[in-house]
DNA sequence: TCGTAAATTCAACAGTTCATGAAATATTGA
DNA sequence: TCAATATTTCATGAACTGTTGAATTTACGA
């Protein structure tokens, strides 16, 4: 993943809209929803919501797909995955005791 | 968090400049960086430097703290928790094995 | 083939963001 | 206090982004 693409998923998330779109479709998982359903869900006018989901889309965080009449979107776990890592990339220089990463290996979370 | 707190610490990630620098941050840990080892490391004007680690900063993705002369900037850490689990929460309903998430909890991770 | 439903595209406008370089502020040591 | 260093602030203009509603495209069923 580039600079510049991991920029444009980001910058596709830094959207009122976009981001809630996002987070529900994180919620539906691979099965994903139709195009009308999260603008009804939303309130989201059905222009305003085929821009931002084209925005989402171009930035590789959702897939979409017809059927008939509907396009289903749905979340695209794999880049979600590429640009998180992206984001934590060598953390505190691969010390992660450091910056209290890593607890999770022994399935401690810290308390929050 | 609330959304419009997200969507502002994405949007602030959501830059070519300011992605290298919260990306150089995160390598170096809660120890940081001053403003000028920064823009040496990256080559960008201290003036536009300034402007976007502040930016970061108001979107609680970096502290900083001033040594005399310098100002040390260094990644947030819990805030760039937060802002990932509320990307991921609720996940595939909780039911993670939809989307492969959760296969870190036995310490095995996808090939990739 | 029509009519309807679902979704997308388009153009115009308002608002926001960013790079630049000059000026201002803060800190140190002579 | 003065000069030097580190950083921030500010004004400008160019480029980009998001909303709106109307028009268009695609698919279905009678």
């Amino acid at each position: 993943m580039t600079d510049a693409e991991a920029a444009e998923a980001l910058g596709a998330l830094a959207h009122d809209h976009r981001l809630k779109v996002f987070r529900l479709l994180v919620r539906e998982g691979p099965a994903g929803l139709t195009a009308g359903t999260i603008a009804r869900r939303l309130a989201i006018a059905p222009s305003a919501l085929s821009f931002h989901l084209a925005a989402l889309e171009r930035a590789g965080l959702l897939d979409s797909r017809r059927s008939g009449r509907n396009v289903i979107y749905a979340v695209a776990v794999d880049s979600v995955r590429g640009l998180i890592g992206f984001l934590t990339e060598d953390c505190c220089r691969g010390r992660p005791e450091l910056c209290g990463a890593g607890v999770h290996k022994n399935g401690v979370e810290n308390a929050e």
